[in-house]
DNA sequence: TTGAAAGCGCTAACAA
DNA sequence: TTGTTAGCGCTTTCAA
């Protein structure tokens, strides 16, 4: 911005006001403007290569055509396509991204949403959300829109756009079942996430519908989505839990995860326990055993969520549904077989 | 921004001016005011919830505390740890990033460039440059401090940060070579793209020093990097090249591609044809044949390009490397094994 | 040590 | 249909 090409400068080119200038550079020129005048500016500001300052606008209307992404981390393959699919829809019109990554720290959120309310960002696409947040609050009453994607906040008013996680846990369980399994036990994601709240009470529902009982340490809970994570709750499942033949994992990560342990101990997948992932992340189709997994559309959530705040920022009065669920998929693949005769114990 | 607390709520608030608000809450308040006034002016503000407006300092100031960073497409593996290697030195001084994804298209980048020029963005890290592209040198001129990131312009004065591709390509030739491998084709990337330029003639070079003749038809280029521009070229090679005992891939996408074609055609890699990637991209050793690769490290390459652009924004005149190489190294997997006795050939 | 005042580039009443 | 004017929130020179 050193030597910018201003207003001002094609104002003097042309001989006509600022004013004028900035009229004829606007979308509804032509309401007010001569046709000869709004040729001989453009061309001007073309040839002149005037680029707008949205800084001095935003300053002026209180619109800075800019909007803040906020994610755990970008490093997980499920947060690229949301990132595009958000993309898709605001940039043609114009807006930027300002994408930040909290990595689910608390502290890291509030000083990033800091970094987002100074810039004066138009609307937030948050996707990061623990369930519970008052800045976030905050930042609504403050008037800023904000939509979440992939995950919602316990608290109602702010939009949601997620998958249908409870669907696809009952799909996968059903599924499970109806390959013989009785002894499914089940590696909850971090609890302060809605996806993994909502993924371990959808399994203990699913579970209770079919009338299977799940014993104590059943469940496995983790503190976070990934490898490390699923390898420690297999471990604490084979060696301090009931009995089993399927493991039901909250994530791919958690699955390839476990997988990874049930070998290193030995125990086959599928052919001694089945085991199964959520998400499907790209590649997985290339990793053996192929995993059976819940198929998500992240780029649509990223879509739709976007599609709504754009909704919200051009009309704060509109009205917009609470929850947005997308539909999710059974993608069966390998990892997920017939039950064994004998499941796998401490013994 | 709706109903934000500003400088003057502050100054009503505390009984003091606006501009003494202003310095008491910059960086050397203490070389000008009291300390007194400072915790008063400073507590009222931490109380009232104020938060700078950086539009209105970046208009005054012509530092917007923002960066803009140009990537192909953040969904391809190797830009998120990128990213976050330039979020890990610039977010603690309180920049914020607008990411933009050119999908390497000319009309796409202009747009994008725009968009960043128009917010008055401090610099650019740019990691999606064609070979030549005017447009850039103009935003270069123009005052604007840029860095390319993975890549390198034709054109000079900008400083550059990338692995050390050239000596990959030759680390993985003479492994192959020493493995007994003399008839060693190559998938070439996109020649419009730094890397796949380098990374070809490396290969030509590497191979002239190792005194090994390249027939025609040895090198296939391809238009992208990915899996299905990888299949395309392996089938080429397979069809229209001379006989080969190895393919070096200039990218993992377009090795993991390769193995694809090759596999659907019944020819066994390893053990037929040996395949080598480049990049080492997450989950590749999760993936059969595991690739032998070269690693490239893209967070320190989004590291070091952020130190590099900071140095230049914070000091125009500071003299900075034209070129700053990363190391490389050689990832042995199986996908690499001794040369057969006989080639894969047409026939 | 603090206050006054001007101005960054733009938009939007209001006047003409 | 065009020009005038004021002001968004901030920094910074100048004066006191």
């Amino acid at each position: 911005m050193r030597n910018a090409v201003t207003l001002k400068d094609v104002a003097r080119e042309t001989g006509v006001h600022v004013s004028t200038v900035s009229r004829a550079l606007g979308p509804n020129a032509h309401n007010t403007l001569t046709e000869q005048v709004i040729t001989r500016v453009r061309d001007a500001a073309a040839r002149m290569g005037y680029v707008p300052n949205r800084l001095a606008s935003g300053l002026r209307t209180n619109r800075t055509m800019t909007v803040g992404m906020m994610i755990p981390d970008i490093t997980n393959p499920v947060f690229p396509p949301m990132v595009r699919g958000v993309e898709s829809v605001l940039e043609p019109l114009g807006y930027a991204s300002i994408i930040v990554n909290t990595d689910n720290l608390v502290e890291r959120e509030h000083r990033l949403a800091d970094i987002l309310r100074e810039r004066g960002v138009d609307g937030i696409i948050h996707a990061a959300v623990l369930r519970h947040d008052p800045r976030i609050d905050a930042i609504v009453a403050q008037g800023t829109p904000v939509v979440t994607a992939n995950c919602s906040l316990a608290s109602p008013d702010i939009p949601a756009v997620v998958s249908d996680d409870a669907h696809g846990i009952h799909l996968m369980l059903h599924y499970m079942y109806n390959l013989g399994h009785r002894a499914i036990t089940h590696i909850a994601g971090p609890e302060e996430l809605s996806s993994g709240q909502i993924r371990r009470k959808a399994f203990i529902d699913a579970a209770e519908g079919l009338g299977l009982h799940l014993p104590d340490g059943a469940i496995a809970r983790t503190d976070r989505f990934d490898e490390a994570a699923g390898h420690r709750a297999a471990q604490h499942l084979v060696q301090a839990g009931p009995p089993f033949t399927a493991i039901l994992c909250a994530s791919d990560r958690l699955a390839l995860g476990a997988i990874d342990y049930l070998r290193s101990r030995g125990i086959d997948c599928p052919a001694q326990v089945s085991v199964s992932g959520f998400n499907d992340i790209p590649m997985l189709d290339l990793i053996p055993p192929r995993l059976t997994t819940v198929r998500i559309q992240p780029f649509e959530v990223g879509r739709v969520s976007a599609q709504l705040l754009l909704q919200i920022m051009t009309d704060k009065t509109a009205a917009c549904p609470r929850e947005t669920v997308l539909p999710v998929s059974l993608v069966v693949r390998d990892s997920v077989t017939v039950a064994p005769d004998r499941p796998v114990s401490t013994a």
